[in-house]
RNA sequence: GUGCCUGUAGCUCAACCGGAUAGAGCUUCUGACUUCGGAUCAGAAGGUUGGGGGUUCGAAUCCCUCCAGGCACGCCA
């Protein structure tokens, strides 16, 4: 049966986790115990406690004044969760402790592993989510401080498109504002066309650059460039032609990063996009009365917000012009009005914050009810903790590090499989290279800052990309070698197209479960549904990280423990569906993180 | 000056709308290989959660205060 088949075969029947079914049948015995229907239940956070523990016995012990311990026992009393655990047991102070049947995780497992979303409920209340991540500069080239926003907004979009919103990935770019009038000048003064056919956007840089210093000595530059920007935005043919190419090269050179990182944008609509609707703003907010003229300026006041009462927001500047308040209001407007966004995202560092909090602010006075995030994240700072930057004091070149981290994977390669075809060693090392970047990004909780570390991102121990990479790897060797020994199998998952290939029809069959590394990963694997929609609360993708670190790790102890091929049937086939259960949610699981897996490495 | 963020083992980090004895990895040390990829596993050592108060059955988590670092605060984005 190929898994397009079975697709079509089996119901779209969403599947419960243990930690729902067991939340429902804790909601019955509340409600019977004549008690509030609503308690938390959770992962145990020590293997000694079971598997899911409950304090709702203190809660309510603390709310009505009685004993936990035995409000705990009434509970448990009217527990029926024999299906699923023996007798629940009352620990420490009060809380109820769950342990699973061996029988019950067989059949979940087995549930999980027939189920090609392995386990993960869609959500009940999709979406329609923009998510504004990444944002280059134009006429900058991406840096190390793109990193961060792109991939934590690349994965969260997967994360939520996996779920079943709808996900609308937007690129804001930055190709508008006072520095083009420095490009432009700098464009018609120092321009060398020789190189800027040989590297685009690297001259623009070099003019950029080169325009800021004079102009930041020279008045009759500045004024200059002042110039070339009145004209630009009064759409001057000639300096429009030229901010028209700055924009296109820049873009191609995005394209490469995107096309290395394997980032996909659904909109790019920059700055520049909003640029007619700038007026229409002001003129709203003025007509509102949410925006008032104040020494010349177009502004709005909070004066009934203590945050903000002190921070007034400028939106239309003293000499006309609009900035980038005025576009995010803008960007506001069209996301709901025209997209019908009901959700939106930002991904932009906590530098932005009071930004933010000012723009919503207006929003909300105007009546907007979009659910408006701004999802923050920390620096990433080089070994000696400050802000990464290169020897000579520039931003690191996000490419250049990119292309860095896949040399350096290939060099590993080479030491560790030379035998490997030289496309082979190439695609791995890309792999493993951008993989190791993500992963140590995504692996951290995004507010704390990060100090980036090549050695530390790709080692092939601890909590890194590779580790898990090769976790992965393993098992699909043991498949590689299985299919050379010939033996059939009952397998529905990634291993069951090559099974097929090879001739053998899978069969339906059961887990069988005798050890306790087997359990405890057969547990594990049921854990995959309760932990992914957990990412989008509180934007942590690091929680899926920590996750499939800790599957890598029960299956690795698996592994040591129990034979696969050379085992007796039937622990044979359920190992072998364990062990194809598991690279299917490492494969998954890093691919909802935007990161992929080779075959060998 | 005002506000926001951060401070957890030698190092890098988890755990945060309060929950059980604060967990991992790296490093160090001790074990396990005629290995289905040892790129592994099992174990040990390592802590006054920046300091001090407070709230309560219970605080890394909430409140106050102090210290240290970072960031932001009207015409850049």
């Amino acid at each position: 049966m190929r898994r397009s088949d079975r697709a079509a075969t089996v119901p779209a029947v969403p599947m419960d986790t243990f930690q729902s079914l067991l939340a429902k049948k804790l909601s019955d015995a509340l409600a019977r115990a004549g008690l509030p229907e609503v308690g938390e239940l959770t992962q145990a956070t020590d293997p000694r406690f079971g598997d899911y523990q409950s304090n709702v016995a203190l809660v309510f012990g603390k709310q009505r004044g009685e004993n936990p311990r035995a409000l705990a026992e009434k509970i448990v009393a009217h527990l029926d969760v024999d299906e699923f655990c023996g007798r629940p047991a009352v620990a420490g102070t009060g809380f109820i402790n769950f342990t699973l049947r061996q029988a019950a995780v067989e059949k979940q497992t087995l549930e999980v592993l027939q189920d090609d979303r392995l386990g993960v409920a869609e959500t009940e209340s999709p979406r329609r989510i923009v998510i504004d991540f990444g944002s280059p500069n134009v006429a900058k080239p991406m840096h190390v401080g793109h990193i961060r926003s792109t991939v934590l907004g690349d994965a969260l979009a997967r994360v939520a498109k996996f779920l079943g919103h709808e996900v609308i990935r937007d690129n804001h770019v930055g190709d508008w504002g006072t520095q083009f009038g420095m490009v432009i000048w700098g464009w018609k003064n120092l321009l060398d066309r020789q190189a800027l056919q040989r590297n685009p956007l690297a001259e623009i840089v070099r003019v950029y650059k080169e325009t800021n210093e004079r102009a930041s000595r020279d008045t009759e530059v500045r004024e200059a460039c002042r110039q070339e920007l009145v004209k630009l935005q009064a759409g001057d043919k000639e300096n429009t032609d030229i901010w028209n190419e700055c924009v296109a090269f820049s873009m191609q050179d995005f394209e490469r990063v995107y096309k290395l990182l394997d980032i996909r944008y659904d909109l790019q609509c920059g700055e520049s996009f909003y640029n007619d609707q700038l007026p229409n703003v002001v003129d709203r907010l003025l007509k509102a009365g949410i925006a008032e003229i104040s020494e010349g300026a177009v502004v709005v006041f909070f004066r009934d917000d203590p945050d903000l009462a002190d921070k007034p927001l400028i939106i239309r500047k003293r000499d006309g012009g609009f900035n980038y308040a005025t576009t995010d209001l803008a960007t506001i407007d069209y996301r709901v009005n025209e997209l019908k966004a009901d959700t939106i995202w930002y991904v932009v560092g906590a530098p932005q914050t009071l930004h933010f909090k000012q723009i919503f602010a207006v929003a909300q006075r105007e009546g907007y009810t979009v659910d408006v995030r701004h999802v923050t994240f920390g620096s990433v700072l080089g070994e000696d903790r400050k802000l990464m930057k290169t020897r000579s004091g520039e931003n690191v070149p996000l490419r250049e590090l990119l292309e860095e981290a896949c040399r350096r994977a290939r060099k590993i390669i080479d030491e560790k499989n030379p035998d490997l075809s030289e496309d082979e060693k190439n695609d791995i090392a890309e792999k493993i290279g951008i993989g190791a970047v993500k992963y140590a990004d995504l692996s951290q909780y995004r507010t704390t800052d990060y100090i980036f570390s090549w050695y530390k991102m790709l080692s092939l121990h601890g909590n890194t990309a590779p580790y898990l990479q090769n976790a992965y790897v393993r098992i699909r060797s043991i498949f590689r070698k299985a299919g050379a020994i010939a033996v059939a199998t009952p397998l529905w998952g990634v291993g069951a197209a090559q099974y097929e290939e090879a001739g053998h029809r899978p069969v339906a069959t059961a887990f069988t479960l005798t050890e306790p590394t087997e359990i405890n990963l057969a547990k594990r694997l049921c854990q995959f549904a309760e932990i992914v929609p957990q990412v989008l609360n509180g934007f942590r993708p690091n929680i899926l990280a920590n996750y499939l670190f800790e599957l890598a790790n029960s299956f690795h102890a698996f592994y040591e423990a129990c034979p696969v091929l050379k085992s007796e049937e039937p622990a044979r086939s359920s190992r072998l569906m364990l062990s194809d259960l598991t690279a299917r949610v490492l494969q998954r699981g890093l691919d909802l993180l935007g990161i992929k897996v080779p075959e060998r490495m």
